[in-house]
DNA sequence: TGACAATATGATCATATTACCATAAAGTAA
DNA sequence: TTACTTTATGGTAATATGATCATATTGTCA
């Protein structure tokens, strides 16, 4: 707080735990390469689809990402770009090159 | 996956949740900073020595923090200071200029 | 319209997390 | 040694999270 307001903190902790998670990790890391349907981020995570569907709608509900129907699909995609720079900090600390 | 191993996503996720709490973020916001002990995180944070005691905890076992003793003091410090640069994309996303 | 495909939601159970209390452990200093 | 300070740990209760089942919703197409 020195640095940075309460109120930010609450809020960074809040979207952190949008991404604290393995299967919501792997939908940030995909959504990255580009938006995504339901179905395609079900092929790429192989979870089951009502599991990833409430996985996707924490994701959404704080924040993370947002949506566009389409016709039967529903595309996801990341709310604000910046995240992609959270990630790349995170392979530093936990991708051994 | 398509960029990041399974395992590597899975270490992500955890270390994540190591710091998704409004305290240990606050924790680990004040040690980019520099060393403190449990003591001027008590100042810091605002909370009981007993709940930051568990939390100091979790943070040290998930290997986001480590720790020195100094007599009767302990010192935290940040494992890897790429942690700065979570912290610094954290800022972009959650703190308004 | 009916059948089907894609996605979301409600209910439930198991487990994890968190805050708080009491207490322990370890070091210091008289 | 005793008293005190600093930090950690065990227990417990409240709450949150996660997985799974069944089902609902929405859209497409024949």
């Amino acid at each position: 707080m020195n640095q940075i307001a309460k109120e930010d903190v609450l809020a960074a902790s809040e979207g952190l735990k949008a991404i604290a998670h393995e299967i919501r990790l792997t939908v940030l890391c995909h959504l990255l390469q580009g938006p995504m349907t339901v179905s395609e981020l079900l092929k790429a995570t192989e979870t089951e689809q009502t599991n990833l569907s409430k996985h996707l709608s924490k994701m959404r509900m704080l924040g993370v990402v947002e949506t566009e129907k389409q016709g039967n699909f529903v595309q996801y995609r990341i709310a604000n770009p910046d995240w992609g720079e959270v990630i790349n900090a995170l392979k530093k600390i936990y991708c051994p090159d």
